[in-house]
DNA sequence: CGCCCCGTTGACAAATATCAATATTTGTGG
DNA sequence: CCACAAATATTGATATTTGTCAACGGGGCG
């Protein structure tokens, strides 16, 4: 017996005990329907925190899937100022190309240590010529993913900086969840700093942090060193202005066909309701 | 002979006629490689200028494939305001959806009369099981799509209102020239309006009028109801401040396999110098 | 123990929004 | 072709939000 609790966390390269498989690509094979990609995987890659699994501009064959730790795509611009675009959690398809010789518009650099399981192209193609669904599931990714920026762009384009700020903790806190269903946390530990969401949220780290302690005098939520606390879920919920259309694409993407699945808003009520 | 040279204007229902077919889902078809979509269609739409395809929080089972006419994505706030996060051309992939009880985030809205050809998602599926490439372009398609909202990201994130007019109007001159190889215009029609712009870059119309003007004084780009004219290619690419990676998304997805292809930077000296 | 990254705060500057009035263009009907 | 209405563009004065710069504090980690 090797193991107990932490199996999962330990071992990355066991397709039967990996996180990343509660979502991603390799979602299907919880359904005992599919092939695992498993047999298609090549290497794996592990970064410490802070490094980057590629930079913008590289080409490079085939996708990575995130198996433990977050990452943040981002762009850079000529002034050393960063936008980053979205943060992949476990289970994120990670460099994905419309070509082989297609260069990337942005790099991902991992926020904590990650690992990675990377297929290369050649299988990918032969992967989906077997089982036409994990192309399908591969582009209901990208629209999920096509998705969550739409809410980003709607957040920095037309929302305030208080409300920027709330609805990004909201968006990370509620996809963090998702991930362990029934699990209930009060306090998330994020690899973020205030400079990371500024960047994430088109401010300043400064002005981040002017909006983070109004935040907390308003007895809403509490973020300090990396630590999250949400105090007033509803007030939360509330001051960050959620389209509750928006909702959807923060959950896991289930699987099309059976079953019967809760909407959005009692999923939100849930999960937030949960960390009060 | 019906027809010469206005053939694929005026009759969208014809597949092999169909303007659409150069991008978009239908573009493998003229590899000859695949069959074409055409089979699985279903229904055609056609809707007038101001018209929604569908609205924010539907559910419908399929996808519109943008014939004719430009559409805006869109999302709209409490107060009226309106954020638009995608602007869809002719090959356009409208609506697709991770699954069929999925609610759209978003409204789509027809900037002028435009057609689009419906394929049910119970066809789609078919469709992909007889020809697992159309999945993968499905993917890639979207794939671009977020690419194209990364870029958005950035410019309203971190970019001045000069910027990010400039990228706006740059960029659609140049996905539109792009479907049409070889044609050279000098000046283009677009469906928009200064408002229209403000909502596509998180601005005020009125801000939006004042940097137009700027950019006329300055000789760079002229831009009157619902005209543009590009004076200085090379100036609006410079005070564009565009990131040359994220060039790809702009022009036509291209098949994988044959064929060289020509870096994205001479594509748009190219583009923009035949504006000149 | 001490360093360094991160967070905190204040004064001031810059960019953009808001409000309101007026002008121009487009499209429509006669 | 003209007149008119509606939509869109233009402009100025002022308000608000957010950025910039600079200094200091505090906590974790070697």
């Amino acid at each position: 017996m090797t193991s107990s609790i932490k199996r999962s966390i330990s071992i990355p390269v066991d397709c039967d005990a990996c996180a990343a498989r509660v979502d991603g690509l390799c979602a299907l094979y919880r359904a005992n329907v599919l092939p695992l990609p498993a047999r298609f995987r090549a290497a794996d890659k592990r970064l410490k925190a802070g490094e980057d699994v590629f930079g913008a501009g590289e080409t490079f064959d085939g996708i990575y899937n995130l198996v433990e730790g977050w990452v943040a795509l981002y762009t850079l611009l000529d002034d050393g100022r960063r936008q980053i675009l979205h943060f992949g959690l476990p289970g994120a398809v990670i460099g994905f190309q419309p070509d082989s010789r297609a260069t990337t518009t942005y790099g991902v650099q991992a926020l904590m240590d990650a690992t990675f399981c990377f297929i290369p192209r050649d299988n990918l193609v032969r992967l989906v010529r077997e089982c036409p669904e994990i192309a399908m599931r591969l582009a209901s990714l990208m629209s999920r993913d096509r998705s969550l920026s739409f809410g980003h762009l709607t957040s920095i384009g037309r929302h305030s900086a208080r409300e920027r700020v709330s609805q990004l903790l909201l968006e990370l806190f509620i996809r963090y969840r998702s991930q362990w269903p029934g699990h209930l946390i009060e306090e998330l530990r994020m690899p973020l700093t205030q400079e990371l969401i500024g960047d994430a949220t088109g401010l300043t780290g400064v002005h981040v942090n002017r909006v983070l302690r109004e935040l907390k005098r308003d007895g809403i939520v509490e973020f300090q060193y990396r630590r999250l606390r949400i105090l007033d879920p509803d007030k939360l919920v509330q001051v960050a202005k959620i389209d509750p259309h928006l909702l959807a694409p923060w959950v896991r993407t289930q699987e099309d066909g059976d079953g019967t699945r809760a909407g959005p808003h009692p999923q939100l009520v849930r999960a937030t309701r949960a960390a009060a």
